[in-house]
DNA sequence: AGAATTTAGTTTAGGCTTCAAAGATTGGGC
DNA sequence: GCCCAATCTTTGAAGCCTAAACTAAATTCT
């Protein structure tokens, strides 16, 4: 091992820092924002993993299922998750032959189906967003409350943002 | 192992019990966290396969190597990715066969390999990155530069206070 | 030196994800 | 009634990703 090469373990994000002044604000918070987001996703799927023997997508069905008792079509689902339908399609195949999800007929529509928790489902989702909870509060917790408000509101309008570069132009 | 500290490193079923009210408003900031990652980091994955039929991770690696013109090891590439060693194998096996990357031994270690980029992986990942710095700017183009600076500010904390959180605890 | 440990990288199995194409059903217009 | 376009879902191919087991090489210990 060179050990003039001798690197700390750095990401990306702290990489660049280091490099290129002025232009690049833009670019730089958006790699903080993927580091922030990626170091907190990886522990929350370790854990996942861990401690229910599960994953993330998995979690994230259940939790979409679990606001609305009466369920909810597989396209409704993928538009909440944002994730594709065929996604969806094989994500609900694995929870169904789990017994935490259902399959029914919706009434009056042959094409779609909804979804829906088991009673299984609901307790095993009820333990894991419980313990869920308390690691997000747990890797939060250094962050004073108001700068916690300060962040979501500043989230809010850098999603507000996104979503005006994406919405179809206005038409003059 | 110092078990008096034990009250923070909580197991599922403690959390549950122990649980106080006010973990909502940080799962709500790990939601909002998260929507505004995935919307851009999905118009950004359609924008790299629309206009360079290549994809994120691809354009992660050739980052990386742009930045360390000798190269770096696989190792080094996962660390700074954040991704497992085996996930960098393959990745580079792709580029490699694109004629984008190039594997070269180690002087001195026979268990490492340096990658490094090819002539024509500097031009391509020119042309990407020009291109992913444009877009990075237009979707955040409505924040303001105090906002932006201020978000990239609060994201260090987050970003910190996860990292201490991770970290191995106390150093007694 | 020789054994034990650590480190670098690959492989394998399984799951996640997208896109594109296809199957099934619905509803509207003729 | 019949065709057509839109909607809901599935399927298949390709790639991404991890954990765990494994090989090979370097380092450390005795």
């Amino acid at each position: 091992m060179p050990d003039d090469q001798r690197a700390l373990a750095i990401d990306a994000e702290t990489a660049l820092a280091h490099a290129p002044p002025g232009h690049k604000d833009e670019l730089r918070l958006w790699l903080r924002l993927l580091t922030c987001t990626a170091l907190m996703e990886s522990e929350i799927r370790t854990r996942l993993r861990r401690d229910f023997d599960t994953t993330l997508p998995r979690f994230d069905l259940l939790a979409a299922l679990d606001r609305v008792p009466g369920g909810i079509t597989l396209g409704e689902v993928s538009r909440r998750m944002m994730v594709s339908n065929g996604n969806v399609t094989g994500l609900a195949t694995r929870l169904v032959a789990e017994g935490l999800v259902e399959r029914r007929a919706l009434p009056g529509d042959r094409r779609a189906q909804l979804l829906r928790l088991t009673a299984k489902g609901r307790r095993e989702f009820a333990r894991q967003s419980a313990a869920h909870e308390g690691w997000i509060a747990e890797l939060l917790d250094d962050l004073s409350p108001s700068a916690r408000s300060t962040l979501f509101a500043l989230l809010g309008r850098a999603k507000a943002s996104v979503r005006a570069a994406l919405s179809p132009e206005d038409p003059a």
